[in-house]
DNA sequence: CTCGACCGATACCCTGGTGATATGGATCAT
DNA sequence: ATGATCCATATCACCAGGGTATCGGTCGAG
């Protein structure tokens, strides 16, 4: 009847997640007998059985799949707790801006001159970091684009602009003017969209996404295709990849995002920094000199 | 460098709480130092300074509040996980309802009967007692009348009536027929609003709130005078007491609330139902048989 | 059908985290 | 000055929680 420990979220949360209790013990860095231990007194101490044990395999309850559920989010803000604190305790306060590499579309120079509240740290993650970041309090403010899971969050768009096929120059689609998703059907890596669960495994090392010199090499010998938003084309143009409008390719929003209950007033003078400096910023209109470069 | 577990977060948000080392160890059923020696290791954890001790208080730093801050709904999220958990391994499944007692407008047994998807469980709460449960998993759907805070929550307003005061039908300010908040100043227990922090002592037992049936035994004798809603008021009328209608006190909105990210399609019929029940029921808008009884 | 591989549970041991007691040192009220 | 108050330190004890060895049940290969 006692309180429930972070430490049993976090051996259930692995176990429900590797479905194995070796494979979740191993990841903990412990040996399994304990875990096991610890799944059963768990189970005990709510009174609900979380698991369902064959000796071949582990399978959720209902009740266990609710706590998978819950305890991430339990879990989430308990690591949020400790980050703010962390970054609270700071003697000089900062404001901390999550983004992806040259995902900035050229505004962040402008911002970061605009913005005089606080000094800016910069959280230069992967793709898909930022939003963890925001989550659990490591980061207080991001710039995304559209779409993400927008659960638990606020925010603002700043600039949109239209999602291009980036090519090698020498393949043959790159002559037609016109695209459609059809014809690039099947030539994306399965690293073009984001991890999900269930990820089918890709042909070579799943464990580290490319980077982008990576990316633009497989294109330029023609291995892939990619899509991209217009100012990450901008930034990689260069001779031998080819940037095409493709019709029913939904256009990409560079949004800024900060946590749903954030009173922050440096947060929100960052928001209105920012989107003061995207209305001061040219649209993209003019897909002319990408498309047809000299 | 390791985890937080909430055991920390609990003896954290104690001390924080009482400001001081003594009596949060009594309240967490401990000794004074190894509470002291837990709060020392967090700092150390955390690499951050939490409180100040003077050898004669205990007060917050600015890293200190955000940590109460965050704890509190870290800790919450974890006994939400816990509820949540429990609740789903039932095997009969349940809707559970929390709701003041007398404060459903009468529209309880008819929502009751309407509503067919699952077995109804009422956890029947005193003043306040029904937000904690929302929010900690262990009601899934609430009656309240607003205001309240609504944060985390969705809601839907029921049905809408005027607030009357209570007071002995002796009082002078009976025989007036209008009166105004100016009138009642000074006169209602300081019970009559939510416990805030830094209640101020009230002159007798401050640990147990007066059930209704006190407060109306304090009515009758004319210690005291009482705002409530109409549907209160219509279930409590009797001789001795009367209600009147005071101008600028606001109306009140009976209202089912949820918390925002609940999918569940039971909680989702249940205030449908409500809501139909409630458009099918007669507005309070006559209040004569109640302010002027036979 | 049999045997080996796999996987979770059980039995048992041992260490360190967590709690208790005793006491020190600092501050404030009288 | 002296006692009261209150947090920190020192020290001890226990068991919660982790490790190793092993068992028993199930599935698949041959």
């Amino acid at each position: 009847m006692d309180h429930l420990e972070t430490r049993q979220l976090r051996y259930f949360v692995a176990v429900a997640e590797e479905q194995h209790f070796g494979r979740a013990a191993q990841r903990l860095g412990m040996a399994q007998p304990p875990l096991s231990r610890a799944i059963r007194d768990l189970e005990r101490q709510l009174g609900v059985q979380l698991l369902v044990r064959t000796s071949r395999r582990v399978a959720l309850t209902p009740a266990g799949q609710t706590l998978l559920d819950e305890a991430r989010i339990a879990l989430d803000a308990v690591a949020t707790a400790g980050n703010r604190t962390r970054h609270a305790g700071q003697d000089v306060p900062a404001l901390r801006l999550a983004l992806k590499a040259d995902h900035d579309a050229g505004l962040l120079p402008k911002i970061l001159d605009a913005y005089d509240v606080l000094p800016v740290r910069l959280l230069l993650g992967g793709y898909g970091e930022q939003l963890p970041a925001l989550h659990d309090g490591r980061a207080d403010v991001a710039l995304m684009t559209t779409p993400f899971d927008e659960r638990g969050l606020d925010s603002e768009p700043l600039i949109t602009g239209p999602r291009l096929v980036a090519m090698a120059a020498s393949d043959p689609l790159a002559a037609r003017t016109s695209l459609r998703l059809a014809d690039l059907a099947g030539r994306l890596l399965p690293y073009g969209t984001p991890a999900e669960k269930g990820f089918p495994k890709p042909p070579f090392d799943p464990h580290e996404p490319l980077d982008h010199s990576q990316i633009f090499s497989l294109i330029e010998v023609g291995s892939t295709v990619w899509y991209l938003p217009v100012w990450l084309a901008e930034r990689f143009a260069r001779p031998g990849i080819a940037y095409r409008p493709v019709e029913e390719l939904e256009p990409a929003t560079l949004t800024v995002a900060w946590p749903a209950r954030s009173r922050s007033a440096a947060v929100a003078a960052f928001v209105r920094t920012a989107q003061r400096v995207a209305r001061e910023t040219a649209p993209y209109d003019n897909l002319f000199p990408l498309v047809h470069p000299v």
